[in-house]
RNA sequence: CGGGGAGUGGCUCAGCCUGGUAGAGCACCUGGUUCGGGACCAGGGGGUCGGAGGUUCAAAUCCUCUCUCCCCGACCA
């Protein structure tokens, strides 16, 4: 049991004025947190107290599936070249210097220094398979640090490392993690969905992200309300209803056309009376490629073709380039590839890397939604004109077509065709096959039953701990404060004697509070000398899910129990609350 | 990195345009009254006005530079 008078919970009536989003100001005004600097968070004891009980449940949980390890955040940087990531990263890595100049990094993820233990020390497949975990600070220097502790740049998080000897072996350590998840998340009262992801700079192939739906979220989840498809905006599908293309005009060869001033695919579909559906947006991007060191190599040009009414998803760009960095082409480079001005782009008359004896000429990457389309309207690389007849595959060739936009709202849902949602979402939590990256780039190799020399196969996993906390505030909260799921709350129970210098208040609230406590409950006894308003306000902000009130009716032998969910109030005798409290089913 | 906003007791903010002894509410300390939804009375403590430089008899206020924080974007497991 724990006396509030004797606790720093610093409560606050006002909000910071920085703070944006709920979870942020919630969680200042709660005691919980204190900002340090831009994505920099202190955490006081109640928030302390709740990352100790998420902890405890990731912990219990990933202990059944592998074992925990504890890593230093400081790595050597021949560690981050051996993987490639040491420019890969780029700014978002932070880099230090030692005193005898040596380069040196803080951990954003572990996969190195785990595949270092796993090169040195795995030799033979009869030490697999292995599943190493750790739960620790990881550091990211975020562009934008945000929203309280949604973004921030150095945070808690459990990361897991698989090695397998194959691919079935792989499957069996990623479905360990993915029940696994979904116990914890359980477990920590979240409503969340498992959708499809985008496995980005981490590469691999499949991969399954654990989100909680809010608006305060920086993901878009793409969802279907009819069959359970869910997946993220970076790697949604959906259906598209046929279109009708255009009957061919004269010979059906491309047909240069004047379209004086129009440069937007709506005004040139206006001006020739057709849909932006009928015509094809050209994008231009470059890859810059570089080398070891982070120095520009040489730059390959991307040319991207869409239909005209869809938008390019970056990310699927990226996922297409092998986890490169695509940047739009500048004015000059434009100029270069299609002696045209931007805004009359197309496909014509530019040569492709197909066409290219070393293959290494530009790129031309064709959204598969016009893949089969007739007689489209593209840019003619040339001030004014555009082009009709043009055809896919017939009248030029595409490097590949390959799904490169995004879904919209209201879409059809590729499994069941019902109506696709999409709704922002915190992720709290992300599962990968990695497959051979690390254990190529860095060494790892063990010996098979035969003797023969094969490399393990990874998986790796992480959950933030600070998003499980902010998710929790954000899908419970109101205008007063939150209350956070029984499981991971600082406390579970907060007794209120209305009136602590009234004697009899006060010895009945310690009573009760230790024999909640004997119950085994975690107690919180508001033995503050204050006003019941204060009291009341207070109780309702910090997060503890049940109140029970020692007030006048203790004269009749009895108090009252609030639920801060419901605000629903109950009256239970003095000698009946801890049955009360032990009959209430634990997962709230 | 581009655009926008803000830095004044612990918190929220006023004062700045038009230079002239730093303010309010809350919080804090002491005493008293009060006690079921952020009480009241009386007294009190606490601020180099983010920092540096400049203009001026005089700068929170005007000028220059700079740092920090927030928001939108770019970016980003």
């Amino acid at each position: 049991m724990y006396r509030w008078s004797q606790l720093f919970i610093p409560t606050l009536r006002e909000a910071p004025a920085d703070a944006e989003v709920a979870s942020h100001k919630l969680l200042v005004r709660a005691g919980y947190i204190r900002q340090l600097g831009a994505g920099i968070y202190s955490y006081l004891f109640l928030g302390q107290r709740s990352f100790n009980k998420i902890i405890a449940i990731v912990r219990q949980e990933m202990d059944k599936i592998g074992q925990e390890f504890l890593l230093p955040a400081l790595h050597p940087r021949e560690l981050w070249e051996a993987s490639g990531r040491w420019s890969l990263m780029g700014e978002n890595l932070f880099r230090l210097r030692d005193r005898k100049g040596a380069d040196l990094c803080l951990g954003m993820t572990e996969e190195e220094v785990m595949t270092e233990i796993a090169r040195k020390e795995l030799r033979s497949y009869k030490q697999l398979p292995q599943i190493w975990y750790q739960i620790a600070p990881k550091f990211r220097d975020e562009p934008r640090p945000r929203s309280g502790l949604l973004r921030v740049r150095e945070f808690l998080m459990k990361d897991s490392y698989s090695f397998d000897l194959d691919e079935a072996g792989l499957d069996v350590s990623y479905k360990k993690h993915y029940d696994a998840y979904r116990r914890i998340f359980d477990r920590c009262g979240l409503k969340y969905v498992v959708i499809e992801a985008h496995s980005g700079a981490m590469g691999g192939s499949e991969s399954h992200e654990f989100a909680v739906l809010t608006p305060a979220g920086e993901d878009e989840v793409v969802s279907c309300d009819n069959c359970h498809y869910a997946a993220n905006l970076e790697k949604a599908a959906s259906k598209l209803e046929p279109v009708e293309d255009l009957p061919p005009q004269g010979d059906g060869k491309p047909l240069s056309v004047h379209t004086p001033g129009q440069k937007t695919i709506e005004d040139v579909a206006r001006y020739l009376g057709v849909s932006p559906k009928n015509k094809i947006k050209t994008l231009a991007y470059m890859l810059d490629e570089k080398d070891a060191k982070g120095g520009k190599v040489q730059s390959r040009a991307i040319v991207v073709l869409l239909r005209g009414d869809h938008q390019l998803n970056e990310a699927k760009l990226a996922s297409v380039l092998g986890g490169g960095e695509a940047r739009p082409m500048q004015e000059e480079e434009i100029q270069q590839l299609f002696s045209s001005p931007a805004g009359f782009l197309g496909p014509i008359g530019v040569s492709w890397a197909k066409d290219l004896p070393d293959g290494q000429g530009p790129v031309l990457l064709v959204d598969k939604a016009l893949e089969g389309r007739r007689n489209l309207i593209s840019g003619a690389n040339r001030q004014d004109y555009h082009l009709k007849n043009v055809t896919p595959g017939v009248d030029f060739r595409p490097t590949g077509y390959v799904d490169l936009r995004s879904v919209t709202a209201g879409e059809a849902c590729p499994n069941c065709g019902s109506s696709l949602r999409i709704d922002r979402a915190v992720e709290v939590g992300h599962i990968f096959k990695l497959g051979y990256k690390y254990s190529q780039s860095m060494g790892t190799r063990v010996l098979d039953h035969n003797g023969r020399e094969v490399m393990p196969i990874m998986g790796c996993y992480g959950i933030g701990i600070e998003r499980i906390l902010t998710a929790a505030v954000e899908q419970s909260h109101d205008e007063q404060g939150f209350w956070l799921p029984l499981q991971i709350a600082p406390f579970q129970i907060l007794v209120t004697p209305t009136n602590a210098s009234d004697p009899q208040l006060l010895h009945t609230a310690e009573d009760v509070a230790r024999r909640l406590d004997a119950a085994g409950f975690e107690v919180l006894l508001d033995d503050r000398d204050e006003r019941p308003g204060v009291k009341f306000k207070d109780a309702d902000l910090v997060g503890v899910p049940f109140r029970v009130t020692v007030g006048k009716k203790v004269t009749e032998g009895m108090l009252e129990v609030v639920d801060r969910s419901t605000r629903a109030t109950q009256d239970v005798t003095i000698a009946a609350i801890g049955e009360y409290f032990e009959a209430l089913p634990l997962a709230h």
